[in-house]
DNA sequence: CTTAGGG
DNA sequence: CCCTAAG
């Protein structure tokens, strides 16, 4: 892995005294914006993070937790998993291809997005593979099959998701042999009585208690930075590798599609029971739902049928004009609160399906179809872990991730041809589901309950919009949660296993600064739990403008707040002392251009909020201390383009500023 | 869309 | 962080 260390004499080039890399060039001459895209990704530095994490959670799903032996071993354990790992996948059947593409892919910078995936497909796997239960249960329901409406669908389908409940998990329930318990029967046999799948769910037994909800977001310095991992987001644009690896990827593709609320009644008989946990879920869902984590899916993901192709995944290649477009996607969001969380095709013809279904009975006789859900995916969730972290609270963290979306209210939507089955009381047949469609124009997909926003979910208006829009959507993102500070055991961050996780920060779309200076205490990195993060609509406007008007009003969230870390701080301060105030959108270029949720208002604003910290007593200041050296630098930097932002002001230039200037 | 500022 | 006026 070939990173370019930011060479300290580039910031010593602007000296004290802030040598502007460039005089403010007037817009007209600034050139096209998008000239400035970035490259392709730095090869090689995919498998980091992600294959770390895939080893974990393919190990832990697999075998249990005691496959991973000691949650203290360390990285050579991991290494060892890992190459594991990709032994197995080497051998897989076609999803493991996919699988195993997509975690090569160079594409992917954000490999944490498909970690989720792996392990939903994984315990799908397993449910649907070694649960001989199941299977024979599902057998035994053969019965009154095509009578089954779609809310039945529905609602096996949610009884199957149920089976992951944050319950079982957060309580503790993610060891190895708990898991596997979980996983029983994922094969669904759909069956009129939608409820008795809901029934086979046995209560787990835990002992464990659930992990402490850690606040969060304490994110301290980021320690033991490697060099290499150090490329400081304010490497200009430097060519691949640095600046562009983080090229952020969608985020603001999401298609989506709508909640459509299941009106039968049977779905609220699966809806997952109110406990604390799925409050916690659910908030989370909520509060997320906007940023939506731009499934991170890969052409191949895309491919859905023609007919569901929607415009909105063209903007794949958006890059950098969607950081343009950010803000009004942002908007776009706040209208649409419906996403749907994963997307499953069946018969892809790259093979991608995700899911797949299994028909049966050839005659219209035999009346039952026999569905089996292949497999899952879950587009995108990052995981942020420190890397003094423990492997088991890595376990836990992508456990909790997998299981809040599971557990925190999903909905199962229905794709016959590509298009959205909303009616839920149809029979199948009346839907024209038949065998024959089993295997190619059948797709599910699991949505986030959108119990949370009942109001714009229900919006007529975002179903007329639904119709139009089939495809499916991501959902992931992370928040920050619980923080173990106390990760005594083993620290992940060793040579191999820290490299993938610091990468992991910067390629997530948290930012990748890395300040060298930020060493001091190794250990007050947080963790982050994952979160889940529905996905929103970014087409809507677009495809119901006659509707367009007509929007419920309550539907900006508020961003969550996202505190500036020490690292980004010193990012910050970097770009600035070089390109100047005032120039906000390149500051964000420069260094946060892989922070997709750093505007460059947000830059503007924190650097406002700088100067003013720089200007108050050190107990006035609050949050995480920024060292005072950066700040000094604020307020140097803060008066010197203020200056020249004077003197490019003639109009009352002191007469001390005009002598100098003729 | 960007900036600049107030809220 | 949000919202807006301006450009």
């Amino acid at each position: 892995m070939v990173f370019q260390k930011r060479s300290s004499s580039e910031m010593e080039s602007c000296g004290g005294g802030q040598v502007a890399e460039m005089p403010r060039v007037p817009k007209s001459a600034r050139g096209k914006r998008s000239v400035r895209k970035k490259e392709a990704q730095n090869p090689g530095q995919t498998m980091c993070a992600f294959d770390l994490l895939a080893t974990v959670a393919g190990k832990l799903l697999d075998e249990g937790e005691g496959s991973l032996g000691n949650m203290s071993t360390g990285a050579p354990a991991l290494a060892a998993c890992a190459k594991d790992v990709r032994v197995k996948q080497e051998q897989c059947d076609e999803e493991m291809k996919h699988f195993k593409h997509e975690v090569t892919d160079q594409d992917s910078c954000n490999e944490s997005a498909i970690l989720p995936h792996i392990v939903f497909q994984r315990l799908v796997s397993h449910a649907r593979n070694e649960d001989p239960k199941a299977k024979s249960e599902a057998q035994d329901k053969e019965s009154s099959m095509i009578s089954c409406t779609k809310a039945d669908l529905g609602c096996n389908f949610r009884a199957i998701a149920d089976r992951w409940s944050p319950e079982s998990v957060e309580s503790g329930a993610f060891t190895g042999d708990a898991v596997a318990s979980l996983m029983p029967t994922a094969t669904a046999g759909f069956h009129k009585n939608a409820p008795d799948m809901y029934n086979l769910l046995d209560p787990m037994d835990v002992d464990v208690k659930p992990p402490p909800l850690v606040s969060s977001d304490s994110t301290g310095e980021m320690p033991l930075y490697d060099d290499k991992i150090r490329r400081s987001i304010s490497l200009p644009r430097g060519p691949k590798g640095v600046a562009g690896y983080a090229v952020d990827r969608d985020d603001d593709d999401d298609k989506s599609s709508g909640c459509t609320h299941p009106s039968t009644t049977t779905n609220r008989d699966f809806r997952p029971n109110c406990t604390a946990e799925h409050s916690r879920v659910r908030k989370l869902l909520t509060c997320k739902y906007r940023k939506v984590a731009p499934a991170r899916m890969h052409k191949s993901d895309l491919s859905y049928s023609d007919v569901e192709r929607k415009p909105s995944f063209r903007n794949k290649k958006m890059h950098y004009t969607r950081q343009r477009t950010q803000r009004s996607t942002f908007k776009r969001r706040k209208l649409f609160d419906r996403h749907s969380v994963l997307a499953s095709e069946f018969g892809r013809a790259n093979g991608k399906g995700n899911t797949k279904v299994t028909g049966r009975n050839s005659h219209a006789a035999s009346l039952e179809v026999k569905l089996r859900i292949k497999s899952f995916k879950v587009p995108e969730l990052l995981v942020e872990i420190p890397e003094s972290a423990t492997v088991g609270s890595l376990k836990k963290n992508v456990l909790e991730a997998v299981t809040a979306i599971l557990g925190g209210g999903l909905r199962i939507g229905v794709l016959h041809h590509g298009k959205r089955v909303r009616d839920d009381s149809k029979t199948l047949m009346q839907a024209g589901i038949g065998q024959d469609d089993m295997l190619d124009n059948l797709g599910f997909s699991l949505e986030p309950n959108c119990t949370h926003n009942p109001s714009q979910v229900q919006a007529p208006e975002d179903i007329s919009f639904l119709e139009t829009i089939d495809t499916t959507e991501p959902l992931a993102r992370i928040a920050p949660a619980d923080s173990s500070s106390k990760h005594g055991e083993v620290d992940v961050s060793q040579e191999l296993a820290l490299t993938p996780l610091a990468m992991n920060y910067q390629g997530s779309d948290h930012d990748s600064v890395h300040s060298p200076g930020g060493v001091s205490s190794p250990d007050k990195v947080s963790t982050r739990a994952l979160v889940p993060v529905p996905p929103a609509d970014a087409n809507a406007g677009a495809l119901v403008p006659v509707n367009k008007s007509k929007r419920s009003p309550e539907q900006g969230q508020r961003r969550i707040r996202r505190p500036f870390s020490v690292a980004e701080v010193e990012a910050l301060v970097l770009a600035v002392e070089k390109l100047g105030t005032g120039r906000w959108r390149d500051v964000k270029l420069r260094a946060f251009d892989n922070a997709k949720h750093r505007t460059y208002v947000d830059l503007k604003d924190k650097w406002k909020t700088l100067v003013h910290t720089a200007s108050i007593s050190p107990q006035q200041r609050r949050g995480e201390p920024v060292p005072q050296e950066l700040l000094d630098r604020v307020l140097a930097a803060q008066a010197y383009w203020s200056q020249q932002q004077a003197k490019l002001q003639p109009k009352t230039p002191p007469l001390a500023e005009a002598r100098l200037l003729t």
